[in-house]
DNA sequence: AATGAATGAGCCTTCATTCAT
DNA sequence: GATGAATGAAGGCTCATTCAT
């Protein structure tokens, strides 16, 4: 067994565990026994439990955002497309059950109880994806308005994101099951949420007046144990 | 000491314990010598530990909801007043310092990570405070709006509230520590949240046009910390 | 099983296996299982190995001193008498297999590598019988003597008798096993350490000229071991 | 990096390590990683750790022996003389930093706490020099003179010699610092053993008469932790 | 011949829990 | 009824050693 073969097989039975059981009830033992490794080999690669733990979080916020990339748009691309498909993107991240459904888990771990890893993770990966949202934000809005408007509308965008992820639990207790997997896919949700934001910017009929919003065809269910 | 001296003297001790170490960091020891109690007692009033964890949640339910009521409102009121009052009283309660700050913390920690005391606390917390929101969205939406986009809308709102206490550390690390204090203040926030929700209902102008927004006077700076 | 019960068999397990071993070597699995309690007592009585170790180094001082007192001398003993009964006692501590033979081991061990214990000691247990030989020796020396000469001397005698315990492997090697026996008992060394002391100090014929030394009417053999 | 060369660089990585930490506490990765060589290359080279431990042990003889060799005296030289070069070489070789500080360290340790390396080192090392000692001797007693009682006398002298640097730490907690660095170099302490020891033997005035000692013009500053 | 990766036994310690008092 | 003493299971980690290369 090569060098990174190990290694990465100790992120990828680390990942899940950590994610269900969070960095205390994890347990050496049993992250070991999943990757098929010896007991030692966590302290031979990584040192100690935290630092596995803190690459696991990096390695989460890798497999997450590979396969889903922001579009890199061309000039000339109107905001509202580009708002509705970094809101897609950000919600299939987070909902889709596609690729290590445990990553984003662990990254809203990381977010609600902050490790060493949640700073790292803030300015490398929540930034520069806050940066973009703002700018497509500036498109929108008036030249004069202030910096810490633009930031407050911009966690708005994202609140209602990360909410139903952070919140899925509660989402799910709160909605029927029906309800829940027809209308809270990715994309109806991305379509709930953009057109929202562009209704509050004047960029689209108010909420409740044009608002049909077609039913995605190929509805991805939402599963709240991810 | 009586019976129910220790039992409320063991609940006040575990609230900020678990609030900030969560159920497994925290021990029974630092609890029950917090508490000035002896460390068999948790066994002998809750059972186990886990039983001690669960009755916390629900005395931190009680201890945040209480003190910070929703409004009793007469008829006739605007739903604008409303709705402006219910997410100052959502965004109040968990993000002010004032009445035992680890309760907030605590109750996120329960939706984010659902243990058997979540349900419960969804039914009959959650969803009485959500309906009620439902309700003052009514007045403001057609008639024929389906429910579940009355339900989206509801969670847009709800998702923009909790975003600053469930990602705060996240925004905290996005934000000048100045900027911080003086705009991410419970009465700024419901400013900026219900004023981009009415605009998004067409009650008012849209975000950038008209919005000045006044800032607090007494403005009560946000304790990423609670 | 007493409070006071499981500590005494702790110290009285700890001594041997410290004295053998040495503190590192030493496990609290096999001090815990000598003394018959569980593995956990170790933490619960002393906090952690190393607090024992330090308690079973002084426990070991006071077992060794205890039974052998210094003599509380009359007014007007010659002070040839005195230094006598002091080299006396401090080989008969170091040299006897009376009680806990384990005892001077431990101590020699804590001279020569000293950790924390070492200090404590020093000052509580051995400064205080330096000073007492060195008042025997102030009255056989000249009244402008300096200080430093009268230590020197005073590491002298010490020197001579912890040489036995400290290098006793190596005496043992250097020596037919029945001049061991009978010539290095704490009563023949005595003689010995004594009257070369006092040819020093002029009190005594010089060494090889009167010098007959009566054997010991009963030997105690020198047990290399403890 | 040729067969020997890695041999000679373990063995000079492992005596400061073994000397300071002792057998146990000493990691064949410090040792290996002060040397520059693979982590295997004790067990390849040695054997297991206890095979480099004794090797070591020897080295530390030669090293110690070879730099400061007894004098080759001609016939007719006093034993008073010879003598004092001969405390003044085991002071020397046991308290000067000059070369390998370590090994006397190592020596000590193992007469202590003796190991298989113990036995040779005595009979090839400590023997001849104790048998130097005793000639010396003899030409200052009295032709009568038991063998038992000449190797007590021996011992004497040894004894006070070594027991600067067997309980180098206690004689630094009973003397203060400028008294240690000025009174305890090994020339000053050659000029005492030797003058006490002459006295005892009537070859000089007796302690505390003559005895103007001069303090040595060079003093070597005593390192109690070499 | 010589190594770097990998091992597993064993270390000290912590913890929630129990039981005699 | 309530406690302080005591427990044993399990935790993370260190280390000398081995083995394929």
């Amino acid at each position: 067994m090569s060098h990174d073969d190990v290694r990465t097989r100790l992120l990828q039975a680390a990942g899940p565990i950590f994610a269900e059981k969070g960095f205390q009830n994890a347990t050496v033992r049993e992250i070991c026994e999943r990757a098929g490794v010896n007991v030692a080999s966590i302290n031979y690669y990584f040192g100690d439990k935290e630092r596995l733990y803190i690459e696991t979080v990096k390695e989460a916020r890798r497999l997450k955002a590979d396969p889903t990339p922001f579009p890199q748009w061309a000039q000339g691309v109107a905001p509202e497309i580009k708002l509705r498909q970094f809101v897609q993107t950000l919600l299939v991240r987070m909902l889709s059950a596609n690729t290590a459904p445990w990553s984003t888990r662990l990254i809203m771990r990381e977010i609600l109880d902050p490790t060493s890893a949640c700073k790292e993770l803030a300015q490398e990966f929540f930034r520069p994806e806050f940066e973009m949202l703002l700018a497509i934000l500036d498109e929108m809005l008036p030249a004069d308005t202030p910096d810490y408007r633009r930031r407050q509308i911009g966690f708005s965008v994202i609140g209602q994101c990360v909410f139903y992820r952070l919140a899925g639990g509660v989402v799910a207790a709160l909605v029927d099951e029906g309800e829940l997997s027809q209308r809270y896919t990715a994309h109806d949700l991305a379509n709930h949420i953009t057109h929202l934001t562009l209704a509050a910017l004047g960029r689209k009929p108010p909420l409740g007046i044009s608002g049909a919003i077609a039913p995605a065809r190929h509805p991805v269910p939402h599963d709240p144990r991810n």
